[in-house]
DNA sequence: GACTAAGCGAGACGGTACGTCGCGTCTTAAA
DNA sequence: TTTAAGACGCGACGTACCGTCTCGCTTAGTC
């Protein structure tokens, strides 16, 4: 998935002349780059190499991709969106420790710890990736804890209060902490001692 | 500071023949990695330009350093470590404001800050430097936060049993959420926002 | 002009059915050659700057000319056809001076000169524009000498068994020499010195 | 050989710091350079295809040679020279014969022909070759028909007033116009039928 | 006082990948 | 069927740095 069209959610409505893209090449081009991810990690993951795989040419992958990273942030978004809505569960603190837990998992057990790691610097110091991951997964989580949230404090048990920006840092900080630069483990069970921790300044 | 630490721990004894090592040169490479970093960031910072900046042969740095981000660590674990210790304020939600407050002043004031984020990748993924990290900045906090805490149950305001590993972990990781992935300011008062957040569930 | 020469002796009669040819067209395509030419030269005269220019599809250009060289030659062949026939001047000498003198400044003061050079590989080795510039220019130039010669032995100025071929060569081999290889200037006073080192071995 | 070195006719006696290029570098680029014009040419030129052949790294092309043309340069040059010293055969017009032979030889039956072809809009349009080339090779004819018509002189045969400069062009032009333009044969012959146009103009 | 051994500047070298240019062909919709 | 628009595969470009490798020279201690 292009991170380029996704922003305008209306669907695009211009004209649209001459030859229109093949749907058939963007599928090409995002299974070659799981598959190169899948293989070998970020290090291996050069536009050449994906072109090559994907039986596409370069210029066909520079026409919807920026670089290799934003190739690489196409497919780490699409992951992460899966994990992100919770069901209302009845209880706040599971529903918290469900979303983190989500996310430990991804980027512990699947290839996308290692994406992230490799994207990390340029998801923070290129303004063009910086705004597709902050729109596409860092808004996104936001929104989730802010429903949890709310449906805490419809619940009573958490102050009306509580700043959702906030609490979203406190929980997706420390994980990301741990997969970039302490080297931690990312167990399921740290998300239960992060909520366990924030519990008590929330309480009503 | 090079970041082969066994080499300064325990005072090389070895015979060492040959033409010794011009300490100048090091001063050199180091003053010509921070004018680059000033001037125009991780980007910029390559082996050759540092090389050429310094008036230093290529084969003279990689005598010294293993890449350009073991360079650029050097630079930056000098930096930080002049902001960790944290004397006795009397008053352990003052002192864990400032042990934040001087790492959210670093990275979000000085060059410190774009070396962090063109660093995290590689400090995420190779062993090397992966735990040059950990050794040099990850523990020396961690064990900060140790002393903080332990003059906090000392004075009776803490709980004995709070994790000094975790708080650690919920003190740093949003900041650097912040630097590398959400984009919001690293603003000292971010400082006090955190920590409150936290006293809650670590008072005695 | 188009270089297929055959569709314009012979004035297509077949019916043609679906949307005629624009004019204009053509005439548009040759007037961006025209003004790319005189911009910045034939390494700037792509296809793809021609359409661009013209406003045209590259589809369009190629069904018309097979490259940018046979674009190239359309424009170049115009300018030199128009200063090849000489008048009957009373004075072989002076006619072979005029006809000489005329390629020396098509070639030396208008673009024609470096459109030649950007050319002349393509005019060697390509059989199809090979072909085509000797058709319409060397046959041309050859057919001319001949005439001057006539009119020359007629007036019993020359030897009637001069050679009409080889004395084109010796005209503007010297020419193109210059132009091309040695770098000389194509003044109008070197038809004089080369016509007049020709004369002793044609004269009666 | 390269075109670049060989201008300075004084053996470079800088003191030349740094590894030494390897001199086998060279021969293995211009042996590379001469297999792929001979299999397939000018048009399979390309430095990527030399680079390959030649078991190098383009950069090293790149360090001796400014493109794919100033590499096929130095092998026309190699070759061109060989045919220019003239000895003094005690006949004039032989010994102009056997210099425009050598020329009629080397362009028409090796592959020097189509290097030239090939390399000829490049050699008109782009100064540093353009250089190169009338350093190497023009300057060389003249100075050998100088030779000759010394010679020539000295001998009573021709005027003492002779044009070199002119002679010169009156002899190679032809040639040229035949090989790049006219498409005639550069049958040997041809060398007495211009020789022969031009020596009544030059008899004493 | 010559002999090693390492440090050092310089630059050659093989290599990987970059991002771009222009080619010539194609597929669409509109005219 | 022609046209404008643009997607597409392709080949090659020239460049940037990489990390390694010779060179010649310098600067020590050691024999």
């Amino acid at each position: 998935m292009s991170t380029e069209t996704d922003a305008q959610v209306v669907p695009d409505e211009r004209p649209r002349r001459g030859r229109p893209r093949d749907p058939d090449t963007e599928v090409k081009i995002l299974g070659a780059t799981r598959a190169i991810l899948a293989d070998s990690g970020m290090r291996a993951l050069t536009v050449e190499a994906v072109a090559a795989r994907a039986g596409v040419a370069k210029t066909t992958i520079y026409r919807r991709y920026r670089s290799r990273h934003d190739l690489a942030l196409a497919v780490l978004v699409d992951m992460i969106r899966t994990v992100t809505a919770i069901p209302d569960l009845g209880d706040t603190r599971r529903e918290l420790v469900q979303l983190l837990r989500g996310t430990l998992i991804v980027l512990g057990e699947t290839l996308m710890g290692r994406v992230m790691q490799g994207l990390v610097t340029e998801l923070a110091s290129d303004p063009y990736l910086s705004r597709a991951f902050r729109d596409q997964v860092v808004t996104l989580r936001r929104g989730e804890v802010a429903r949890v949230l709310e449906r805490g404090v419809a619940r009573g048990d958490l102050r009306p209060d509580a700043d959702v920006a906030l609490v979203h840092e406190l929980l997706f900080g420390p994980v990301y902490y741990r997969l970039l630069l302490s080297g931690e483990p990312l167990e399921p069970v740290f998300a239960d001692r992060v909520v366990d921790a924030l519990l008590p300044g929330l309480r009503a």
